[in-house]
DNA sequence: CTCAGATGGTTTTAGTTTGAAACCATCGTG
DNA sequence: CACGATGGTTTCAAACTAAAACCATCTGAG
């Protein structure tokens, strides 16, 4: 972990949270914990992976300020793993891969989980991107600005 | 690659995504693709990685076809890389991603770079998942449907 | 009290992956 | 026709992954 660092020691915006993260087991952990999944053997039950792997990913999750521990709350003597603010921050990450997904890796006719209103059951709306005037833009509408000075392009 | 179906033999609606990226250097050669590169040369030099593993990630990213192969561009006798519908289908978890960084990996003071609206410069508002009616929604206000059944909760 | 089972890990060990460097092939140019 | 630029592949040591075995703690049963 944080070996990224290949020629620049301050990684770019997006490489930075990449690191952080640590690896896709990582982000699977954060999306069972965003349902409501708490503890050790519920995370290990329901990815399935080895458990040193998973204590390990949950020992980054939690250097890197994403998770924390919580020392109790069904009375039993463990801890339980759960999001911090900036894990629940992953969540438009999350819904944009899972959009993704549904575009391009299911059949038209193939059935799979929807993400839906917990109100009234009516699927969510496509992530939007939208400028200040309110218009949505795509990435052909867009360019990066380096910090202080002027120019830049693309969404490096 | 594709070694990641632990105990299910049909992955989910997050993980199967996961597994066609492959790893995080091939989402930093998206970004690249989407910042106008298109040469190995030019995403080697970028991001500073070994050509082997570049070349393996390239391989990847054609073979899941996020991105393919134009014979040329400028008359050299090279290929050129570039991203595929499927590819540009990245943009908005990029976003989410450059988003998040921007939330909790820089000091308030920190400059980073900013991504712009290209027409008049100011930058793109945060993503924003909305319900059908309109409401912003967060991971609270969500859950998942399973395909045909009816229960189901969290954003699996 | 003691023993078995559940939970939550760590250690061990083999296999896979990574990545730096060296090597190789092709094209265009002087 | 030698040479640099470009675009890779091969080699090999080091790092990481993952399955399985092991270990520690707590709980309830007898």
């Amino acid at each position: 972990m944080a070996k990224r660092v290949s020629h620049r020691d301050s990684m770019c915006g997006v490489a930075r949270p990449l690191d952080a993260i640590g690896d896709w087991w990582s982000l699977l952990i954060v999306r069972d914990a965003f349902d409501g999944l708490r503890r050790f053997g519920e995370f290990q039950k329901s990815l399935g992976l080895a458990k040193n792997i998973l204590s390990a990913r949950l020992r980054n999750l939690l250097a890197h300020g994403i998770m924390e521990t919580v020392p109790a709350a069904d009375g039993s003597p463990y801890q339980e793993y759960v999001l911090t603010e900036k894990g629940r921050g992953l969540f438009p990450l999350l819904v944009a891969l899972r959009q993704w997904g549904e575009d391009f890796f299911f059949e038209p006719d193939e059935a799979h989980v929807l993400l839906v209103d917990r109100k009234n059951g009516l699927p969510v709306r496509r992530l939007e991107l939208r400028a200040q005037d309110g218009r949505v833009v795509g990435a052909e509408d867009t360019m990066v600005r380096l910090p202080q000075a002027s120019a830049g392009k693309g969404i490096a």
